[in-house]
DNA sequence: TCGTAAGCGAGACGGTACGTCGAGTCTTGCT
DNA sequence: AGCAAGACTCGACGTACCGTCTCGCTTACGA
């Protein structure tokens, strides 16, 4: 079975290609202004400057300071879960390095501002979703697991539980970012680990 | 007939008073363009048009355009709980104010503006604390009112306890605002006070 | 005969009024910069930064760069005719000013600028006729002077005399401005004087 | 021992040569949008896209925008005399022919402008004055003939004269271009010949 | 016939200016 | 004082153009 010599359909266009060392430039420099000053803060000109790249550049690539934005959001790095084999544990495992992201990345300045944004913007609206889907996946994940193992019951929905914890990450990250401490949410662990089992208890219970 | 005390202290400062009159109809206004076009298409410019009113009246009376739109927005209502005698039932009202607010309001392009803002600027970030901290109370209120009949453990933690509501809620609201629906909601409410009755039961039993 | 008190029409438009000093100097810091880098080198951002003005003050008063330049061309004086009671001698006086004028001024850069850009802009068009027929009156003027003084022909219209002076003038100041001699422009003054005197005998004579 | 006679300097640089249809396709298309739009409104994109010519292909040849406009420019045919045998006819053929030129061609809006550039321009002055001075000619030689045949006094300085005959034909082609008439140019004319002719009397009477 | 050197279309790139728009301040005359 | 009206500075927006620079491909010539 031979793979072709030179498929047709990976013919590069014409003309001379984008450079992605800009691209990488750019969204870099970005992520470091968004850091520094915010969204609001945030202006092309000052990524022009920063980037030694022209403003063309940039908008050819993206239409507005919000895609950009998006762009330079979208390349931080996914939560990744230590696994533990205990829930608990994993949970408040992924709640410090969600402490530490919010604490050392433009998070809380980007996203709510792209929250905001999408109500009145269909596509960034989209966009947003897709982010956010595939930053809850690893949690979501994580629940699987812990189904997998039997510390969740089998009929648990994993995505609601994920919400169900990051719920409250999300309220204290944006209402009160200086104050996500372990203490809380063992607390909220806790009631939720316990939630799940006992409402699996319940529907098992009725003999 | 005798003239009035006079304290020096109540003295009327000189000059013609503010018009209260101006000031709601900049504030309706305000909150009208924030449902129309969300925060960022907010301009003072747009509330001076509409409101036939001076630049000068509107920064006399709030230093920034957050400002305004902080003012604006702490007009709209609290939400009120439905006293039903039973959580459950509380909680899914409560939902579906929620619901119904965030549908209704510019909430959801005003909040997250403000959140994010908040990141880099210490005032607006004591001013929305402030605000949260205000339109909380309702709920925990609801959870302190379930803890005095009983249906919620005496050890409970209201605040913790209405975090653990509303954080799901926040999630919704934001990235699936069109999604907010009464099964789920049922299903995180019924875990949550599971889970609040199953870790309550368990510091009772050592026995 | 009473002067009217107070005239209804003259009532001042309301709101803070144009600031005149703006005006002259947005006007002033142009024509040094037309004078420095000629017409292609103008920027509107080089006249804001040097006359510490914004955009929008320039922008309201002037639509474009072009009404701009022509706006701080109309502010340089007009050619003044040195009364000498001889044509020759008022010509050559002319000449001389209007040499000064060319090496002095932006003249050379901003009117064929403006002449060119008024092959396809009515309005600009409309503004540098209205501009060219003010500046042609001394001359037209000094004509007639000349023909009261019985110096030309009574007969002799003023304005094509005065095209005839200047037409030569104007080619010599695009196509070679260094050389605006005084040798060459008495050789075209006694031409055309001898000239119009000519046609008016040849008119006169058939007896 | 002798060198091949192959001179080194006529010797055909390596590589593909140089297309000389493209270089056509270039100033026709070229001259094509100066009709339309004007010195002003050329851009080197647009020449790029109709001519379908890549812009290396363009800033081979020219090194500015201006250095193409006057290649162009250049394409156009020079004006030519109608012989008559009557200077006063072929003045007015001569006029004609300008009057339909400045209808026809983008000569209104490129000479002017590039009079303007010339003004800090030193190469582009160079180059205009040649293109002048080529323009010029026939109308110098006109000059000549009429000279040879008797009509203009011996002494008379050719470049000079016809300098006095085109500079009100530019005076009214900048500023009245709808306005080149006949009757005026006749008027002209015979004013300018009847001028020549007076003062060779003038320099010959004294006896 | 094959390699080398340049030409070519396509289009990305750094710069720079454009004209617009918004925030927040200031200045009128009136109330 | 407050107020409507509107000018003012500052600074960013997104667009457009210039002239330069890659790409991959084509065209001639001379070894």
């Amino acid at each position: 079975m031979a793979t072709p010599i030179l498929s047709t359909t990976s013919r590069r266009s014409p003309g001379r290609p984008r450079d992605l060392a800009r691209e990488n430039e750019i969204l870099k420099v970005t992520l470091g202004i968004l850091s520094e000053v915010g969204f609001a803060g945030l202006t092309v000109d000052a990524v022009v400057a920063k980037a030694k790249v022209s403003k063309a550049t940039i908008y050819r690539r993206w239409a507005t300071k919000e895609e950009l934005a998006i762009a330079a959001f979208d390349q931080l790095p996914l939560i990744e879960i230590e696994e533990h084999d205990d829930l608990e544990a994993e949970i408040l495992a992924y709640v410090e390095q969600y402490r530490d992201f919010v604490q050392t990345t433009p998070l809380n300045s980007v996203l709510p501002a792209l929250v905001s944004e999408a109500t009145h913007n269909e596509v960034l609206s989209e966009r947003l979703k897709e982010i956010v889907a595939r930053r809850r996946e690893s949690g979501i994940e994580m629940i699987r697991r812990a189904i997998a193992r039997g510390e969740l019951p089998g009929n648990t929905d994993a995505a609601l539980a994920q919400e169900l914890i990051i719920g409250p990450m999300l309220h204290r990250s944006f209402f009160s970012p200086e104050n996500i401490t372990k203490d809380d949410f063992r607390y909220f662990a806790r009631i939720i680990i316990a939630g799940f089992k006992a409402t699996a208890d319940q529907s098992s219970t009725p003999a």
